[in-house]
DNA sequence: ACTATAAGTGAAAATCATTTCACCGCGCCG
DNA sequence: CGGCGCGGTGAAATGATTTTCACTTATAGT
């Protein structure tokens, strides 16, 4: 941590309030609360005195969000309220043509150890969903597995890596194969065939990486 | 946790997202940003799903207040924020003579989803071990998969179940089965043989339950 | 066929919160 | 002295958020 700028006594006090209402409510105060707890009658003053706050470091703030109010730094703060770990959503079933809307309705959010997103570029282009079928159990990759993806541009994608294709309504986890122009689904189980598509068929969305594997038994 | 009424998929959705967005931005969502999340337009229509949200005891509101949300008995909840997620040690490679030492030296520490928790009784019971062999292909679980481990008395597992076993110094993730004072060490794989072991064979002892499995690839 | 519940849409009203404007007083420093 | 940062007041504008109203659709139960 950088050596910050010192606060004035007033400064602090407001500092210190913010923190000590984080801890009991759980969200940041709004304007008013603080001058209330301060003895500030003008909500200006307490937007200068959070001004001087975000200028010296202590505190984010979100333009013209109610209670936009961020400590920095929470994670050192030894009240802070998580522990930084990452969350990524649980997508349901999505149509294959529509898959813009492969983020729009989560049905759950998991914490995930960075261990298992390691050498991702974008935290937020991560997304779990649920394997349709058995068609990796080759790969110890059954139905119903909670698989991590990493959602990348189709022609990121190395042949012969496992991956996640929006097919129907179904998620088919496979590996990757192009070739004459063509993409390949290739599964890892005797009683599954391979699949074929073109690069823009709409029954077919190339979702992404599988770069993790989630179970519970 | 007392057991509280049971939520629609939408009213369970609307719950694990507010959720995953008070981990994010350690402040609740408000009415718009939970309806975005959702894809519901209006914003009357969250208004009311948190209202069923709310009857249920799920959350409580402040009238008229700006993200005025807050989680029902998030201080006793064992997985509530101010704990943060789980986490669980990674052990070692450990004797099976020496059980003992398996929590001693951990070589990593991973968080872990309360979801893949779920109905353990101690959370401090579980750990992560790793497996040492393909014996359970067959069951999707592959040699150097991470498997929860939930620690129980052997005599709480029951026949069937997928278990951990330190045999020698590595990990063993079989079926249990226990049969003429036996125990039994089924393999789910055509090339590995079931083992058996006397109970108080110092050569295997029997470290738990798998409970969850997680793999990076 | 009714009725109730769940889950909406869309728009308007009422509050709440942030931001901006004009202006004041104090202490410090060159 | 004059300028500047700090810490205000008070009011008004703007934007965000919650709440209410009227009406819709689908599903399940009696």
């Amino acid at each position: 941590m950088p050596a910050r700028v010192r606060l004035t006594e007033r400064q602090n006090q407001a500092f210190e309030f913010i923190r000590s209402y984080m801890r009991r409510h759980r969200k940041p105060p709004t304007l008013r609360e603080i001058g209330d707890a301060l003895g500030i009658r003008s909500t200006n003053g307490v937007h200068k005195l959070v001004g001087a706050l975000e200028a010296k470091g202590y505190v984010e703030r979100e333009a013209n969000a109610a209670r936009g109010l961020r400590l920095v730094d929470a994670e050192r703060d030894p009240f802070a309220l998580d522990d930084g770990t990452p969350t990524l959503m649980v997508v349901s079933r999505t149509a294959s043509d529509q898959p813009d809307r492969l983020r729009q309705r989560p049905t759950a959010y998991f914490a995930v150890d960075p261990y298992f997103l390691r050498g991702v570029g974008d935290v937020e282009a991560c997304f779990i969903g649920r394997a349709g079928d058995d068609g990796m159990n080759g790969d110890g990759i059954r139905k119903g597995d909670f698989v991590v993806v990493e959602e990348v541009p189709r022609e990121d994608l190395r042949n012969g890596e496992v991956a996640a294709f929006l097919v129907g309504e179904e998620l088919r986890v496979r590996r990757y194969h192009f070739a004459n122009d063509r993409v390949h689904l290739r599964p890892a189980d005797r009683h599954y065939t391979e699949e074929m598509f073109s690069p823009d068929d709409p029954g077919c969305y190339v979702a992404g990486r599988v770069i993790g594997l989630l179970r519970r038994l």
